[in-house]
RNA sequence: GCCAAUGUGGCGCAACGGUAGCGCAUCUGAUUUGUAAUCAGGCGGUUGCAGGUUCAAAUCCUGUCAUUGGCUCCA
């Protein structure tokens, strides 16, 4: 695109060629409004144009090459994708057609299924399109008349009933095809230079499951063919980065359908890394006094009724009767369900015994293994699974200590996030429609969120009205290596809770108080953020945190023994080793220890038996020469624990 | 749960109406290797499952289960 696009304060747009004036500018505009404005100001390109006008009025400018102008293509390109669509499809109807990250989407309905072919069809008609370089045009209209344009498009119909009957509404036309928008748009079609469809997918009509399914037809845009072939290439990568193939050949873990959908087992090597990751938390959270606890994994029924999660959420728990009766011929039928999450016990050991004052904070941690029973469609290897282990806490305090308790899990989540190299950043959701409790109470809460979040200087975006039923939470979002943010770690502030389940303390004043109630995951799941890290690291973890950190490799038979001495002491120094005794050539195994992504491979051969030595080689740095096997194994120590 | 696509030896793939083939791995033998893959031979599948069409089905149809990509959902 050789165009900057200027968007006028009546949100229309025009395009002028790179280096074009301000009196160009205002001589496209005709009469009106922003040509009023734009007086006075002729002199000069459009770089030098401000975007504040008189009067509060405003343009925009659209660089070539911009994001700005990359959205504008994919808005465009989405349109091109109709006016294909309705040239093969006569009788279809449209809904709505945005640009998103990467690319585009169209939500259609032509009566029937997409299949790949007309997905190669659509795709051979928008190059058809593109060719003919058909400009696009824009008009305004009133609503009644555009209801009149769009007479047969029932789900346009829908749209314009739902703006003000008082409202313009502008339309953007090229070729056949005119559709209700906004705008900017291209020129015309033939700027759209390199684009690629790339899947089909049903989607509910407005968000909303209990609508028409529509069709939804995915594609991406870009300024080059060079762009979209690196964004081909991106993806790529990161699928050879998926933690479900990797998970597979790094014997992470496994899935069986015997065992059931969603619910994986993890093989040694996957053990071996999610108890690792466990004791280096666990050792964390000792020095920052929690206290660990251990409960059950199911409870009877009344409990979940009492926390109120029997009634909210029944669909999604595992719940079943047991016989209890011990005497033949009567039956004394109870009912159990399984932990969706960890509160309810910790909930109990709180009201165990009379609390003071000068007990809280209370800060109990558990790994708790959690089951939900998660619809069959979103499960996704380690990222969403039916079973997985939280690391949950609870944190039980007094009004005045909540935003110190908030800034203290902040800076915990700073400390590990860092050790991952992760960035990361923060959403604070407020009240949901949907909710419960006093509105002070959600007041305070929310207002000690933001002030701990300032406290500890941690920008902060506002989710409106996506917190949990019982009160507010910041949510961390981590940025890995290529650039994906996933959801971790959790902060709730919750009064639900110790209302439902009659918390108190007794105050300095001998009076009976209600304690608050944190809720807070760091990692969330442990096997989804292994899952994460698994795809952060393209597989090959940490040092330390490597199921197998060491292999040792004899060169021939005869240095079997040697190796496996190396391997006993390194052991004997909590060194995750293992021997490489196939009977195989050195370069070989050194291949496999590299695809196993080991961090360090010891080779052994005559020399290193004779003066009790290893040659060492690390997985990225390669050979780096032969050391005495004791200083290996007292630098290896302080490298590989954390 | 909804829409679509896909299920072939442990893994990755081929055959797409004429009763399954390759690579890796595994096993056996040879080889004894100095920093990313030594050679040879062998074993292994009634093509997810259940029906149907056909002289003939991995291949076509129906159902079902699972997986994948989306949608909705995620305490």
């Amino acid at each position: 695109m050789a165009e900057i696009t200027v968007i006028l304060p009546d949100g229309s747009a025009r395009q002028l060629p790179e280096g074009a004036t301000i009196a160009d500018l205002a001589a496209r505009i005709g009469a009106g409004l922003a040509k009023a404005a734009l007086a006075g100001k002729l002199d000069g390109t459009l770089a030098d144009l401000t975007t504040e006008l008189k009067d509060g009025a405003h343009v925009e400018i659209i660089t070539p090459k911009s994001p700005e102008a990359l959205e504008i293509l994919r808005h465009s390109a989405a349109h091109i994708m109709a006016e294909a669509i309705q040239e093969l499809f006569p009788r279809a109807q449209f809904g709505i057609g945005p640009a998103i990250e990467d690319g585009f989407y169209y939500d259609i309905d032509i009566g029937r299924p997409v299949t790949p072919d007309d997905v190669e069809a659509i795709g051979a008609k928008m190059a058809e399109i593109v060719a003919e370089a058909r400009a696009f045009s824009r008009r305004e209209v009133t609503a009644a008349e555009a209801r009149e344009l769009m007479a047969d498009q029932r789900l346009k119909l829908e749209l314009i009933d739902e703006m003000p009957s008082s409202t313009v509404i502008s339309l953007y036309t090229q070729g056949g095809f005119t559709d209700l928008c906004r705008g900017p748009h291209l020129p015309d079609t033939s700027r759209l230079a390199a684009f690629k469809l790339t899947k089909t997918a049903g989607a509910y009509w407005r968000g909303d499951n209990q609508r028409q399914m529509l069709q939804r037809i995915y594609g991406t845009a870009w300024f080059t063919q060079k762009d979209l072939d690196a964004y081909l290439h991106r993806l790529e990568e990161a699928e050879k980065r998926d933690h479900r193939v990797l998970g597979r050949q790094l014997g992470i873990y496994m899935m069986d359908e015997q065992a059931g959908v969603g619910l994986p087992l993890y093989l040694p090597a996957g053990a071996r890394v999610i108890r690792t990751l466990q004791e280096w938390l666990r050792r964390g959270l000792y020095q920052r006094g929690y206290e660990e606890v251990i409960t059950p994994h199911i409870y009877n029924a009344e409990v979940w009724k009492r926390s109120g999660h029997y009634y909210f959420y029944h669909d999604n728990m595992y719940f079943f009767e047991v016989d209890e009766s011990e005497a033949k011929n009567r039956s004394k039928l109870s009912e159990y369900g399984v932990k969706p999450m960890n509160c309810p016990g910790h909930v109990l050991l709180y009201a165990n015994e009379l609390r003071s004052y000068r007990d809280l904070p209370l800060r109990f941690f558990e790994f708790g293994t959690v089951y939900r029973h998660e619809l069959s469609g979103v499960v996704h290897g380690l990222l969403r699974a039916r079973g997985f282990t939280q690391d949950d806490a609870h944190i039980f305090c007094r009004e005045d200590q909540v935003q110190d308790e908030v800034v203290s899990i902040l800076e915990l989540v700073d400390y590990i996030m860092t050790t991952f190299e992760f960035t990361y950043s923060a959403e604070i959701s407020t009240r949901p429609d949907k909710s419960i409790g006093e509105d002070d109470k959600w007041e305070f809460a929310t207002e000690q969120l933001k002030a701990a979040c300032e406290r500890h200087g941690l920008s902060y975006e506002i989710n409106e009205g996506d917190g949990a039923f019982y009160g507010p939470k910041i949510d961390i979002k981590v940025k890995d290596a290529i650039g994906r943010t996933w959801q971790c770690s959790t902060v709730q502030i919750d009064f639900n809770f110790p209302e439902r389940f009659d918390l108190t303390y007794r105050t300095a004043d001998n009076s009976t108080a209600q304690p608050w109630m944190l809720h807070r995951a760091i990692f969330g799941s442990i096997e989804r953020f292994l899952g994460i890290l698994i795809e952060h690291y393209a597989g090959a973890l940490p040092a330390w945190l490597a199921p197998v950190q060491v292999a040792v490799i004899p060169i021939a038979d005869r240095h079997n023994d040697y190796a496996f001495e190396v391997d006993a002491a390194l052991r004997a120094a909590e060194v995750r080793s293992v021997v490489y005794d196939q009977n195989e050539p050195m370069r070989s195994k050194i291949a496999k220890a590299q695809m196993a992504k080991l961090p360090y491979m010891l080779v052994v051969g005559d020399k290193e038996a004779a003066e009790r030595s290893v040659s060492v080689r690390e997985r990225l740095a390669g050979d780096s020469g032969a050391q005495p096997l004791e200083d290996f194994i007292a630098a290896a120590q302080n490298l590989l624990n954390n």
